[in-house]
RNA sequence: GGUCCCAUCGUCUAGGGGUUAGGACGCCGCCCUCUCACGGCGGAAACAGGGGUUCAAUUCCCCUUGGGACUACCA
């Protein structure tokens, strides 16, 4: 029988970085096994949950590469279900009712707290035969005695004794069924065969059993994986900064060294750092995950994003980044010469990291107009540069159109020869004068992407400050 | 506080009773070079501490310490 997995994240909000690897983990443990991959989106708290959320857990999904088996299901529409494993639970005597109210439950923890004791239901309805016409809510009674414990496929076998498990609230007082219980009804319904999830569950999935056995219901194996810690070391969330997936593509990253990253944190095999998608699912096991948490490094993403920028098929980083100038609303010249596009692509991929640096270093290509940096108009436009810089200004304009970086190199390598100059003294004035900075790709990469037209401005404009500087020195 | 989990360079990790403890990111140096990068080469950098077990522990066991998670009529 094949395998069967479920992301079930709950609707409120984007798909974080945790959530993401968690879906991740299934996904790649469902594909490798060649089972099924599940999405349940629990949304039994109807107050938080959100349409919107809902899309953009998809879309996360979607965005990451993660594809889903079946139609999703929605954990509110099973609402009937859960409340007749509720109904059955009373009967066999797994359940009872209680009606504590919420004050009063308050004071309860409130005593033991003083008393130096945990916070927990002390079990005061479990036996009382009455039925006041009052709210209640159904709670589990839970084995006083016992252990309970299972072979976590990550952290091996854990357990806790029953006494430390107090009587969990399975049905509300609205008759609104909770997350444990609603869980574990639907893990059963949809088949699912492995859970794997966060370190923060492994809690439920003790009360989760409980459940399962008092149901009749045969559980599935569970695998917890550690939290993902933010640089301080504690667990990852919006203080950290970025945690939403969408961010990180707000920010320039792509989801391949997305998914790269996230499956590196925890998991490891041999000393590979990159992996294809399809590497990915081959050498995926639960078994090599490892059992402590580990911190989301920005650096090492960064690194990655910039393996993927280098190493991805040039049209498909061509796409990324057209899609990245037009969602960011990078104010480019409306330019759809695609080709233009690839050869930016080309030359900067191999000095940024993100999409978004590449984009912010592509300014002078996009624009019309640009200022020069004064610093390093200063250093390196100057006097002694006039003439090479005019002979190749001349030269240019007598150079058919388009300008290309195979067809001006040769003639900027005569001047230079002529002038008697190595090439850094005329590439950096050049460049200046074209980018008005320092820094960018070969120069004649740049005069190639730059175009005749406007080289043939930005150097005028150059000439234009270098005479001025030498006539008021 | 209680319960559960975790512990190899700063970070992600490989390894595992006997190794010069390996790789990657980052950092430093050198090379390449028209700038910045990329790339190449080299370097600094780790088995938390204490007890056992053993001929031999970084590796197995226990304790300590440190870190994390959970402790809702949220999921």
């Amino acid at each position: 029988m094949s395998i069967r997995l479920r992301f079930a994240p709950s609707p409120t909000g984007d798909l974080h970085v945790g959530g993401a690897r968690t879906a991740l983990f299934n996904w790649l443990y469902a594909r490798h096994m060649g089972g099924k991959f599940l999405l349940r989106i629990e949304d039994t708290d109807r107050e938080r949950s959100t349409e919107a959320a809902v899309q953009a857990i998809f879309d996360g999904l979607k965005w990451l590469g993660l594809d889903w088996d079946e139609e999703p299901l929605f954990q509110h529409t099973r609402q009937e279900a859960h409340c007749a494993a509720v109904a059955r639970l009373l009967e066999t005597g797994h359940a009872y009712r209680c009606y504590c109210t919420a004050e009063e439950l308050e004071q309860m923890r409130a005593e033991q707290r003083a008393h130096g004791g945990k916070p927990r239901y002390n079990g005061r309805c479990r036996h009382r035969t009455d039925a006041p016409d009052q709210p209640f809510v159904v709670r589990f009674r839970t084995p006083s005695e016992g252990m309970v414990g299972f072979d976590d496929l990550i952290k091996g076998r854990v357990a806790v004794a029953n006494e430390e498990l107090d009587d969990l609230v399975l049905q509300r007082s609205d008759s609104t069924p909770t997350y444990n219980l609603a869980v574990v009804c639907d893990d059963a319904e949809m088949g699912i065969t492995h859970v794997i999830r966060g370190d923060d569950h492994v809690n439920n999935t003790f009360r989760q059993l409980h459940l399962y056995e008092a149901l009749g219901l045969k559980a599935p194996q569970f695998g917890h994986m550690p939290l993902i810690l933010g640089e301080d070391g504690a667990k990852l969330s919006k203080r950290h900064g970025a945690t939403s997936v969408f961010e990180y593509a707000r920010l320039g990253y792509l989801p391949a060294a997305m998914r790269n990253h996230l499956a590196r944190l925890g998991w490891s095999h041999g000393d590979q750092e990159q992996f294809t998608t399809e590497e990915l699912v081959a050498a995926f096991d639960i078994k090599d995950v490892g059992a402590s948490p580990s911190v989301f490094a920005l650096q090492k993403l960064d690194s990655l994003n910039g393996w993927y920028l280098r190493n991805g098929d040039l049209d498909e980083v061509t796409d990324l980044f057209a899609d990245f100038l037009q969602q960011e609303a990078i104010p480019i010249e409306v330019d759809h010469d695609s080709a233009r596009l690839r050869r930016i692509v080309e030359s900067q991929r191999e000095r940024t990291a993100t999409l978004k640096e590449m984009a912010e270093k592509s300014d002078y290509f996009f624009r019309e107009e640009i200022d020069l940096d004064e610093k390093a108009a200063h250093k390196h436009l100057r006097p002694v540069v006039l003439a090479p810089l005019r002979e190749l200004r001349d030269t240019l304009a007598a150079l058919p159109a388009p300008l290309t970086a195979e067809g001006v190199k040769p003639p900027f390598e005569a001047i230079l020869e002529r002038h008697g100059l190595k090439m850094g003294k005329l590439a950096q004035p050049v460049r200046v004068a074209l980018t008005g900075g320092g820094i960018s790709p070969g120069i004649y990469d740049v005069i190639e992407i730059i175009g005749k037209e406007r080289c043939l401005t930005r150097l005028d404009a150059a000439i234009a400050y270098v005479e001025r500087r030498a006539e008021h020195p």
